[in-house]
Parts: C-alpha cells; structure tokens; sequence
DNA sequence: CCGCTAGACTGATTTACATCAAAACAAGGC
DNA sequence: GCCTTGTTTTGATGTAAATCAGTCTAGCGG
C-alpha cells in the first residue's frame, strides 16, 4: 500500500476509495476516471494522448471516447488479462504498476516484464488472438483500455495512427532484444545494475526523482525477471550498498549512484 | 558452400551463379528473380504472397510489383543491412540463412536472431528508423525486399494487409519473450535441445525432412546466440549424441530424436 | 604440396551462481 | 496482543558452465 504512494507522487485517488473487486469486468462503466486524456497526468507520454493532439476533429473525437470509456482500477494482484484469453484490448498503465507472466509447459512460472506508467501491456495477444502472459497488477493501479478493433480500424483511417502502432509495437521488439542480450551475456551484477538505471531512466522520462524511487516488485520477482536466484538478488544489493553505489530499505532505493552502475555496466563483459 | 545446399533442397541458382557483390545497392535493379511472387517456392509461407492472394485487384498489382522488382542475391558474409543505417525496407528471406548481429556499447557482438527462408528481417529497425542489428548472410541467400514506406501505404488503404503487419511484428514480439524465457530460465542442455527444435520445426514446416538438415552457423554462432561458450556447445553436442539423440557430421544433424528432446526439454526446470 | 588459419572437439581447472538451511523481520488476521 | 505467512537477508556447500590450454581436422592460398 504504501509501496504505491511512493511509485508515482501523482494527484491520484487514495488508496481507501479504490473499489475492490477482483478482476476488471469489460461491461461495467467505470467512473473513476471521469477525466479525458486531457487531463491525464501522463501527458504526452502516453500513446492515445498522442493520436488526441493529431489534426482531424473527427478522428481525434473518435479516439477520446474510444479511450476515455474505461479507466479500470485494479488493486495489488488484481488481473488485468489472464493468459490464454481471448485478446481483445490493449491496456495503458496510469499508475502503479504492472507484471505480466508467463506459464510454461512444465508451469513454471516467468516474469517477462514489469510495466509503469505509460508503458503498454497487451501487445503479445495480437499475433494468436489469446493474450500470451497473465497480467497482474503489483500495486494499486489505473489503466485506460484500447480496444484493439477499434484502434486497427482508427489506424486504418489515419496513417499517423497506423505509423505510431507501428513504431510502439517496434520499439517493444527492440525493447526484448536488449532483454535477450541481458540474459546472455552479462553477469548477475551487470544485470541487476541494467535493471536499476533501466527504472531509474523511466522516473526520470516522467519527471520524477532519478536516484531514489520505489522498487514496486519484490526481491523474488526480481530475480525471476533477471533469471537469477532470490539469494544473488539480495546479495548483489547488499554489495552494491558496501561499494556506495546505492542504499536501501526494504523496496525503496535511494542514493542511486548512476554514473557508477553505468561504469559497472561497460566494464566486464563475458566474452562467448 | 555445401552448406548452403542441404539448407534448402530448393529449385536455386546454382551457386556458381550467384554474382560477387559486398553488399547490395538499392539502385540497381536485380533481374535474378524475375518471377512474381505466385511462382515462389516459399508458396503461401511468405508474408506478400497473402498479400497477393487479396481480393482488390488494383491492390495485388500494385504489392506484387513492390514486392517483385528487387530480389537481391547474396553471398557468404554479404551484408544485407548496417546496425545504425537508415532502416527504409524489411526483407523477406528466400532461400539460405541470415543472422542479425548487434554491437553493443562495449563493442561485443550479440546474434539476436537466425533466418531462414520465409522469416522476416529488418523489423528492429522501424522504431528508430534505423537498423538495430547489422543482417549478415551465413551461406548464398537471396531475399526479396519490402520497402516499408510502401508497404505502409498499402497496409492504410487495406485493412487485411495492415492487420497482417500488425500479427507479423506480434509474432516477433512472442518469439523473442520466449527467447527471454530460455536464457533466463534454462540449462544449457535445455536450450540447445529447444534450439534444434525449432529449426527442425521450421524445415518441417517447409516439407523438408524434420530430422536431418544442415546447420547454418557454426558452434560459436549457436553458443553466442544461447548464451553459451563454444566448448559448452560441442560438449552438449557429444553428450546427445552419446545418448543417441542425434548425429553429427560437422555442421550437418541427422537422426534428430525429436521426442527425445521434448522430454529432455520438460523434466528439470529451473526453480528460480 | 605444404604451411596456414578457422573451426571442432576434449580435458583440467576455476568460478559464478544455485541450492540448501536458517534467522530476522514485516504485515495482516484473529 | 500473538500467530501465521511471506519477504529479506546471511552463511555454507555444491555444481553447471566458463575459462584455459591444448589437439585435430578441413579448407585455402601460396
């Protein structure tokens, strides 16, 4: 609960009057965020706020209410989508935060990203029509809702449109290569440090302090992310607060000592 | 050379034939591959023959000369596209093999992906506008070139096309989480064993033999692209062929158990 | 034909992590 | 308040895979 406060300082309900429920029904209106795009704190770094600013009034009308609809509250280990269903929207963090997980054959389970504000989630249901992971909310979140029919048919009538999801969609494969890269060839330091300056880039895009933040997953979900083990994870951190290079208690990180990690990232690399 | 004939025993230009080039000029104008896209032998595996199979007449056209006016040929070690040049087309492979390198800060060499005919490459580069990898032929290849201004133009005027962009960068998206998921969470016996599946699903898929091909790369590729040291690949290679998984004869597999490495892929899993 | 280089393979040694085990702490329920 | 349950942390031990150090073979250029 308190985890959330810290994530994003945002003009954002209070956690109390947050609805509880366990999944986000499709059918129901959700008033919480009345609000058009306009007012949304994300502000240009959001993806519908984008297609908002561009020129023709009716496709802008169009999409506001296409995304204003529905703002669904979610709150710690809600599901968002449930890997397997069928694919149907694309979903916009607002705040909070999100992982998406992924069951394989054997069911274990595999983290494949966690997603702040102003990231998109929903992206893998498009290739098979089922969304490929389990979304699930680690904190009090908000998301606005794209239905992916009507965003293709907006795209189809907007080239704009159609080049921006396009380019969200490019940059996500971009974004798992570098993750590909992660895993195989850096060590469990380099990884962790990667991870932290990855996160700290992302407060920083969104104005926010850039060395001292709420690590909103836990040490375990960390780990299973960076394919290392609960124990290095918490090691590693602790080496890092003996080299000065950050302090920590409990999930918020502070002192974030960002040149340094950068070096810790250059230097040593395996070799295959 | 050899090697790239057990690739694909496909109806190919000898490889005598092939012209000598370093890399491949956008200007001249290829006439290797004068047949449209209706007498390819990837058939309906190809993402422009769908595109040609549409209804609108005026659409096919206008694709079929996009997507036939430039087949380029390449040679071992010709280089199809530059990690950080201007991205302007996509490629589809052919016939023969690519990997897509990419350099990181460090100067390292990381191999995000093999291609085999029918695959995609190039997609890394729409979201900058510039190549993220650097496609390098790894025998005689030829591919067929999709400008992608061009082709955004017709995935605006018809939707099927635009919904079929959409599911093909998905499906990179899919392929590359799973990726994720094998360098993070599996041995190395694991991931070569999934590896070799793969590639065998791909030349099954294609009506090739399942058991029996022809490796593209050599050890260090596959031990680069893994994750692995090269040592580690040989030594996993030995150990499968002791228990009879398969044969080898340099870079030729045969004899492929494939249930074999689907057990050998379900049993132990790192718990993380 | 012969050296030369690149790739494939093998063995010995080291090491970075995982695993196992247990304590300390925090948060929520009753 | 105490008890339960999950999370974080630390230490000791084991091991998979990297590294180091070669040999062997196949192509290739002279």
């Amino acid at each position: 609960m308190q985890a959330a406060m810290a994530i994003n300082s945002l003009n954002r309900p209070h956690p109390s009057l947050i609805p509880t429920r366990s999944e986000v029904g499709r059918s129901d209106v959700d008033t919480a965020g009345k609000a058009g795009c306009g007012d949304c704190v994300l502000g240009k770094l959001c993806l519908p706020r984008i297609f908002t600013s561009l020129s023709q009034d009716s496709v802008r009308g169009h999409l506001n209410s296409l995304v204003r609809q529905n703002k669904a509250l979610l709150k710690r280990k809600d599901v968002l989508f449930h890997q397997g269903h069928e694919f149907d929207s694309l979903y916009v963090v607002r705040t909070g935060a999100i992982k998406t997980v992924m069951l394989d054959e054997n069911g274990t389970e595999h983290i494949t990203g966690f997603h702040l504000p102003g990231d998109i989630v929903g992206l893998d249901g498009i290739s098979t029509s089922r969304y490929a992971t389990t979304a699930i909310a680690l904190d009090s979140t908000s998301v606005c809702t794209l239905p992916f029919a009507a965003l293709e048919k907006v795209a189809s009538q907007v080239p704009d449109v159609q080049h921006h999801v396009f380019r969200i969609m490019a940059q996500e494969i971009q974004k798992d290569q570098h993750m590909m890269l992660t895993l195989g060839h850096r060590s469990a330091e380099q990884r962790l440090a990667g991870f932290l300056l990855r996160l700290s880039q992302h407060f920083q895009h969104r104005h926010l302090a850039a060395d001292s933040f709420r690590l909103p997953m836990s040490r375990g979900e960390i780990g299973n992310f960076l394919g290392l083990a609960v124990e290095t994870v918490c090691r590693i951190l602790t080496r890092f607060q003996k080299i000065e290079l950050l302090q920590t208690d409990g999930r918020s990180v502070s002192q974030l000592d960002i040149a340094g990690l950068k070096a810790l990232m250059s230097t040593p690399v395996r070799e295959l």
